[in-house]
Order: structure tokens, then sequence, then C-alpha cells
DNA sequence: CAAATCATGTAAAAGCCCTTTACATGAATG
DNA sequence: CATTCATGTAAAGGGCTTTTACATGATTTG
């Protein structure tokens, strides 16, 4: 009946998956406070378990952020990757659903969001997020190099410089006006609209000509 | 010969500048461990007064971050404003000279560039530095209203669009790229010359052309 | 100039969080 | 069924935050 473990109200003297419990609570916690917004000691009440569970799965606070932060890595690539859908129905509006994609996960998703690029975690533990990271970016670095192969040989420029173009005013958009609450600056349109609009007159100065 | 109060090494029951002394303390903290590196204990202590001193100037910790962030977005200013430099020696140089000093002084302050951007401050504490924050972009839009005055009134664009735009790249790129250290992702160029590029490319887009 | 006052710093204490260690429980295994 | 392993608890040490009562010395004022 049950996927796991008993889940009765009560629980017995083990919790039955106390990872996903502290994951969950701590993007709560993190969605509505910050990726600094939370303790180690309120998850744990949240979920209900002593102060020292936790410590079984996590080696410590910043161990369950890097953590939560790899699984958002991972869910972003997953639908940045959706998003470009292999260059269909055509290069450029794919290519424009990427840049939306980002924005999309970042306001539907600001806890993961919040833990891959707002967590300052060690060294140590942004080294092991590297790979995860760059999965993500080579999503948009394909579909750049998918779509400047129109351009003529001459007006060609490198497709990695394109997707760090893109990805950067993604993310500082994201950064500054994206989110749904607090740190949020006020500006007079969607943040959508301002990459869409941005990314467009971008790309009409790389040759593509809006209106062929 | 001395600014000040008495600086003999050991100082008396009275500090002299504890305001001072804690914030150029905290900075350096930010610089090397991040805006959440430092606990309000360990700067008393690098400052040398009791744990309970700091409280007579700021309310908690986040009132010092404040307190810096505020000073930091005073100096960003003016950064900015000495780049644009009232338009000279023509509009699109200095228009390009604000981008780059956008990334200098992310580059050349991190602590201050932390505090402003980094920093999870509460509501009223992001609310009060909001002015401060105007202020900043504000230099940035008038650069694009007075940039964009030169192209034909069909193709102008909003200022507030072109400011928001290059902000947002410029600060993806500082979050992305910028800073010296360790969160910083590498890429095979350095921050200033990709956001040179990106404007270039973006400007294009607008009408400007590169080689007119 | 001396006394009163004010700003600034200290000491001590309460409360919370982090983390480790020794022990408890119950699930899995043979 | 007995053993072993994974997982959770209790207790304790140490640090940070913040408040309160008190100490010091700079500043103001008669």
């Amino acid at each position: 009946m049950n996927g796991k473990k008993q889940t009765k109200s009560g629980r017995g003297y083990h919790h039955g998956d106390l990872v996903e419990a502290m994951v969950m609570a701590a993007l709560k916690l993190i969605a509505e406070f910050g990726p600094a917004g939370f303790t180690f000691a309120e998850v744990t009440r949240v979920v209900g378990v002593s102060p020292a569970a936790p410590y079984r799965h996590f080696r410590d606070r910043d161990a369950l952020m890097a953590f939560i932060a790899q699984r958002g890595f991972e869910r972003f690539t997953k639908a940045l990757e959706k998003a470009w859908n292999g260059g269909k129905p055509d290069r450029l509006t794919a290519f424009k659903a990427v840049g939306q994609a980002y924005l999309a996960f970042a306001r539907k998703e600001p806890a993961y969001y919040a833990a891959m690029f707002e967590a300052r975690l060690s060294d140590e533990h942004t080294r092991a997020l590297a790979l995860a990271g760059d999965n993500a970016f080579s999503v948009l670095r394909e579909a750049a190099e998918v779509l400047i192969n129109t351009l003529p040989d001459k007006k060609r420029p490198p497709a990695m410089m394109v997707a760090l173009h893109v990805w950067s005013m993604a993310h500082g958009i994201a950064s500054l006006f994206g989110g749904d609450g607090q740190n949020r600056k006020a500006i007079p349109m969607e943040p959508e609209d301002l990459l869409e609009a941005g990314v467009l007159i971008y790309l009409d100065g790389l040759g593509f000509s809006q209106t062929p």
C-alpha cells in the first residue's frame, strides 16, 4: 500500500526516510528565508527527530545544502534540455525557450536555485558541484552552437561566448528581479519579458534579423 | 599627529572609533569568507573589544551588514559616475566604461559587492537600502538615455530597458565569473572582455553599428 | 576647574545551535 | 532465533547572540 515504511502519524524509533524528509523541510525553509535562513536544528524539529539524527546522513549543514544543490542542478539540466527539445520546432524558437526555462526554474524552484547559486558552500563542495553545473551549462552551450551554425562562417562568434552572454543575462535577471518575494527589485515588466527582449536584441546584434 | 584618539598599542577603556574598526574588520572577513562567513563575536575579537560592545552601535549583525552595504552603494554610485564622466569623450565609449566600472568594482571591492548583493538582509534593511541602490542604477539609466538618443526615433527602445539589460548582464557576469577566488567558475576569457563583447553585440542589435 | 551627565565599554548570564560520544532500538541477515 | 548493522536518542561541551547591571572616562556646564 505504502511505498516505503509505516507512516502512522506517530512514527516509531526509526523515521523511514529521514534524508528525503530533511531535504523537503530544508527546501521549504530556504524558499521562505533564504539559504542562510534555517538552522540544522530547526530542520530536525520540523521533521521530528533529535538534533543528532541527521548526522547519520549528512556530515553537517553544508552537506545537506550541497546535496540539495546537486539535485537542483540535475533538475535544472533536465528543464533546460526539455526546453531545447532538440532544437525544435526551429533553432531560434528553441534557443529562446531555453532562456525562458532558465527564468522559469528560478521562479518555480527558488529554493533549489538559491541552494545552487546563493549558498556559499565550501571549496570542497563547490568543486564537487562543478560537474553538475557544467552539465547544465552544456545544454545552453550546445544550443548556442547549433543556433550560430546558421550564420555565415565569417560572422560566426564562438558558441561558448554566446552561451556565456545569455547565461549571464538570465542569471543576472533571475538574481536581481526573479524570485517571488523579498529581494526582488521592482521593475516595470516581467523578468521573462525582459530576458526575451534582451536575447532578441543580442541575437540581432549577432546577425539574426528579427524580420527576415 | 593622529587623526582621532590615542592609538597606543594597548588602547584604554574606550576604543575611539569602534564603528570604523568593526566595518574594516568585517570587510576583511567578508572578502575572505563571504557575507555569511563571519560572526559578530569574531569581529569583536579581531577588534579587541568585548562581545557586547558593538551593540552600542549596531542593533545586530545584520545592521552592521546593512551599514556596509549602504556605504558600498555610495561608493559604487561614485565609481559609475566617474566612469560615465558626463558622456565624454563620446557617449558610446563612456557607456562601455560604465559597464567596465561595474565589473571593476565587483573585482576590487568584493566585500562591499557581497554585502550589497549577496547578503540576505531583512525586508526592513532591504527597503532602507533601496534608495541607495536606485541611485546607482540611475547612473546607468541616464547613461543609457543619453546613448540611445543618438538613435532615430523609430528605432529607439526604452532607456530603462536598455539599462536593465546591461545591468543584468554585468551583474550576472560579476556573480558567476567575477570576484577573485573560490566561487568563480573558470571561463576562457576575462570577465571584463566577456562583458565588453556582450555589450558591443547588444548595442549592435540596437542599431549602433560597430563600423560606421 | 570641578561636578554632573552622557556615551561607550565590560562582565556575567540565559538561551540557542552545532557537534560528538556512548547508548538504544529494531530491521536485515544467516 | 541470534547476530549484526543501520539508524535514532540522550547528554554534554563549546561557541554565538543578546540582554542587564555596572564601570569608565569624555564632555558639558555652573
